[in-house]
DNA sequence: TTAGATTAGTGAACACCGTTAACGCAAGGA
DNA sequence: TCCTTGCGTTAACGGTGTTCACTAATCTAA
């Protein structure tokens, strides 16, 4: 297989998540249809296969692309805040994942809700750094790590172990994250729409609560 | 319409919602299927239409009936607590709301999760008590309210409005509830499969942190 | 009791879906 | 030049929701 070929091959798998992705956006993420990827193409559906075995695998790599897609988000939104502010780092990607998350309701749905066929492997093969989950979740980590080093995270109860991460640091994490999970998810998925129309002034009072809850 | 066959009418939409459970049970929330329900049944696929006008309509009902269920579940944990004790009446309600959940992933993912075709009209028609998701929020609601006439409510900023709730109690609700939705629902859609096999104590710790929040 | 209306069920059909198999065609490398 | 490899096709199988026309049974009212 020549470079040119190769690289035409890739050039294709892409055009397929694309239109698989618009399929997503569209209707949904029980609306990935590989016949209307076919039909968007101008192709015949059996012909996907000589690029994805089944429309699984390609889900799979379309959430991967959503996560790398999320993290870089709000690496940008990071890297406008100066290094050393680390409380505010993590305030605007926190921000920035809400954002991109309403901005993109269908592709939450897929990478965030209840696992679907296709989906539900990516969170099971998510146990070193080199996945793409994983590497969202380090973003947020890596600020609570300096915010420990500097000695200006609240002491509380060692409740999960890790490898790499110190276990009370780890805990905190994972509490604040829940957290902020919950109520973007919550946004997200409509389950607040009956309460509240905009979620905005609860989010901006959980994240101030964040921030008391530092040692100053 | 006699009320004899009537009542069989009732028996068979109930025969059918239960077949439609089973599937949701066994394959998850797309896997339910007209089809399969019919063959189940014993019966032809268009012979449903007799009872619901589509899939979706079977769904929605479906939802209102889980909903009913898990209050049930919950009132039931919370009856077994003196009625003064509303603090533990509102732990032992969220410990079984957690439990029902974990219980029962396949339904937290039609009635908890992203839209799904049936389930998204469900929230949008969530606008008064009569509705079995107000219901639901209601009885974590109604002991809070006998906190804030005992005082016992930390004074926080009142960011939602409420016809019949005063705005400080229904944010400090909207608060707690999202946090517990937060953890709960990771759990259950797997998103917490790469970090720790067993939530509860974080879940227990947050339930203490909770408690230790209100004023005593 | 009989005639008419209502009800529950059937089978065929339409338009989708994922997936597999067999086949043709064109480009690439030996 | 041959012939292998890759890309696309058509046909087909079994699955889905839904509609339509029709039958058989049951219930109602004269």
């Amino acid at each position: 297989m020549s470079d040119r070929s190769q690289r035409r091959r890739e050039l294709t798998r892409a055009e397929i998540k694309g239109a698989a992705r618009a399929q997503l956006v569209k209707a949904g993420p029980s609306a990935i249809s590989l016949r209307a990827i076919a039909r968007d193409m101008g192709i015949t559906a059996p012909a996907l296969y000589r690029y994805y075995p089944a429309l699984d695998s390609l889900i799979l790599e379309l959430c991967t692309d959503l996560y790398v897609e999320l993290r870089l988000a709000c690496e940008g939104a990071r890297d406008l805040v100066p290094a050393e502010d680390h409380v505010k780092r993590l305030q605007d990607m926190a921000r920035e994942f809400r954002r991109w998350v309403l901005a993109h309701p269908a592709e939450t749905a897929l990478i965030f809700g209840p696992p679907m066929p296709g989906v539900e492997q990516f969170h099971e093969q998510c146990v070193d750094l080199s996945h793409a989950g994983a590497q969202f979740g380090q973003i947020f980590i890596d600020p609570l790590l300096a915010l420990h080093a500097q000695g200006r995270l609240p002491v509380g109860k060692a409740l999960v172990e890790h490898e790499e991460v110190p276990a009370d640091v780890y805990t905190f994490f994972l509490n604040a994250w829940t957290q902020f999970y919950g109520l973007i998810m919550a946004e997200a998925f409509g389950h607040l729409s009956w309460a509240v129309t905009d979620a905005e002034p609860l989010f901006e009072a959980q994240l101030e609560a964040f921030t008391e809850s530092l040692v100053s």
